[in-house]
DNA sequence: CGCATGGTTTGATCCTCATCGAAACATTCT
DNA sequence: AGAATGTTTCGATGAGGATCAAACCATGCG
């Protein structure tokens, strides 16, 4: 009856199945009011409301007040890791696959990670950036090689402009069980994708779909 | 309401204090009895009873007979990273860390994570094994560099002897965020310290103590 | 065999917590 | 100011599930 940190109090607030399907709602990484969260979640406004004041007051979310509505959003890269390993263990015993899907398909190709990309897709880009020698593994952490900055100021990333957050980090694939790149570097990454149109958000899931043209545009630039 | 993988059927499971006192008690890597579980959880043999058929019919635990034991264990490396994911959840948002105690600084040094050191120790090992060009990563992955097989045979390691599992892997700490050494050298590695009393499980707790000598032969062997 | 020990099943109890309707509060728009 | 929309609080209801005592299997020992 030893005592550790508590996880079975963090576990217990991903362990209601509305609370879970906000969370993975909020894994897309776009913040979303708690009205948009309670239809997400399937329960009455009241309900949801609850649901997030517990999520909030056990840290897993962070709220910013615009006006009359209030943004939810995840707490952080960690809490978002969490979610993902915790997929991978109900991705692997779950015997309830009954469909694997089109859409499973897609998401394990290519998918959003809180605020970055995800999938096979990505876990090959941080494979070839690092072959590159553009970005340099170091254990956990990826720093930036020595010609990283121009490398991407030629595709119109400055990765100098967001100090706050670790530039570039690992983040840990559920699908693939290798890394892809997380960081601001990441999130800036799969701004550029969406921004180029080289893929779109597919409607109510966290896959990301990428047009023929634009999936040869993306392995060009990060692949070629 | 999209549906993925039932993440709050997993989470529940572990959200139980019960059930995640049985689940933090196997993160020592040994499989217990149905009893012992019990009193590490604090509670009575049929209640644990129920709490170890829940976990079995959720994936998370295995159990092997002899006899009239039945020794349970967890499922796998993938539930013991989920359970690190969660415990670094726990700790990183819980406001509660009244006593920080000896026994805390001695789980961020060294302990045990599932059959495998882990913790600032066991980082320190990691880099310093790459460094050396001893082990390569490759992502997630880490490969056997060209001197791996005479190295780790010169202090009586096999590294070829245990097929099934990946010889090594990457594993998350949760007190350093950064990766350690899993897979089966990991679990060899950490079988050696242990052999060679260069340290002593922590009663009734993960952490793993070195001997001062047991120290020095340690950072001579593996930080050298 | 019969007895002890490890483990599970059953049944009953109790309590937490998810849920929603109604009302209150807040903010923005007209 | 008043209406409309977004969000939280309050109160009552209900269901699921954690718990243990007692009875029930199973294995090992003499």
């Amino acid at each position: 009856m030893r005592e550790g940190p508590d996880i079975a109090r963090i576990a217990s607030l991903v362990g209601d199945p509305a609370r879970a399907n906000m969370l993975n709602a909020l894994m897309g990484g776009t913040a979303l009011t708690a009205s948009e969260l309670a239809l997400e979640a399937g329960v009455s406004l009241p309900t949801a409301s609850s649901h997030l004041s517990k999520l909030m007051e056990g840290g897993l979310l962070t709220v910013a007040s615009q006006g009359r509505h209030r943004y939810y959003g995840l707490a952080g890269p960690q809490v978002a890791g969490m979610i993902e390993a915790i997929t991978g263990v109900a991705e692997a015993v779950g015997p309830k696959r009954v469909r694997p899907g089109p859409r499973d398909g897609a998401m394990r190709i290519a998918r959003v990670c809180y605020d970055h990309l995800a999938g096979e897709r990505a876990v090959a880009m941080l494979d070839r950036l690092v072959d590159k020698n553009i970005l340099v593994r170091d254990g956990q952490e990826i720093r930036l090689g020595p010609s990283a900055a121009s490398h991407f100021a030629a595709i119109g990333i400055d990765v100098y402009t967001k100090p706050r957050r670790p530039v570039c980090r690992a983040c840990l694939d559920w699908s693939v069980r290798r890394s892809h790149l997380a960081g601001t570097l990441g999130a800036a990454i799969l701004d550029k994708i969406l921004a180029e149109k080289w893929a779109r958000r597919e409607k109510d899931s966290r896959a990301v779909v990428f047009s023929p043209p634009g999936k040869q545009a993306f392995e060009r630039v990060f692949l070629g």
